[in-house]
DNA sequence: ACCCAGGTGGCCC
DNA sequence: GGGCCACATGGG
């Protein structure tokens, strides 16, 4: 199976609309920080919160004390840490782009990484979702889930993260909605597949929803760099 | 009472 | 470069 044959299957089999709800750039930003290791329903209703205080803005979030934000965080678990780590973005934003983020994320897009990637709280995974979500960036996210579900077809056998991440992005025309659909439908797959029903997996995954046999699907070849993109 | 969630950073070897 | 651990709350 190829990449592309995984992605048909998935999108034929999930609906995954409406993915990252979002009214700007920056609310991506702070979403992507809320939503580490956290279920996205905390994550909106503390969005939701910050929303009707009027604090969804890099300014006001500079200038918000950090105990005030670390009370409104608490439900998302990790509270001190994401409100020190949005502070810290917030602070950044403003002392280097005029407190825009679109500042920021219209660089090149390694550039762009990088800047990100220097900030606390802000990894190789939550730099490509803000880099993908918020600034449009064909850039893929090579989360846990994701070289989880291509471990288990077959297509690929590796869990480190820039490894996964070039691959996928050798192999996948460089859109930025293919990209994003395609993370979702994997994290969903993977939620609806690892724990609860790990044999589901065949009926998706393989042509003949055949529950052939242990690992991997029938047919499935390790992924190969198709050009040189990086 | 467990286990898990749309990770990251620090420390250790 | 990998293997642990803390970080914290909420839901199944």
């Amino acid at each position: 199976m190829e990449v592309d044959d995984l992605y048909r299957r998935l999108d034929a089999h999930y609906s995954v609309e409406d993915w990252w709800p979002a009214e700007s750039p920056w609310e991506i930003m702070v979403g992507a920080i809320l939503v580490q290791q956290t279920n996205w329903e905390s994550v909106a209703g503390v969005l939701e919160a910050l929303r009707s205080r009027g604090l969804l803005d890099v300014d006001a979030i500079d200038e918000l004390p950090q105990e005030e934000l670390e009370a409104i965080l608490r439900p998302t678990g990790f509270f001190r840490q994401k409100a020190k780590n949005i502070k810290a973005m917030a602070s950044y934003l403003r002392a280097h782009h005029r407190s825009d983020p679109m500042h920021l994320l219209c660089q090149d897009t390694e550039a762009a990484r990088r800047e990100l990637l220097s900030l606390p709280g802000i990894g190789n995974e939550t730099a490509d979702v803000i880099l993908l979500f918020a600034g449009g960036k064909p850039c893929f996210i090579a989360a846990a889930y994701v070289s989880r579900v291509l471990g288990r077809t077959g297509m690929l056998d590796s869990g480190d993260y820039q490894e996964v991440k070039g691959l996928m992005e050798s192999c996948l025309e460089p859109d930025p909605a293919k990209y994003a659909r395609f993370y979702a439908l994997l994290v969903q797959h993977a939620r609806t597949t690892c724990r609860s029903r790990p044999k589901c997996d065949a009926c998706v995954l393989s042509s003949e929803c055949a529950f052939s046999s242990g690992r991997g699907t029938a047919g499935s070849r390790p992924l190969r760099r198709t050009s040189a993109r990086r």
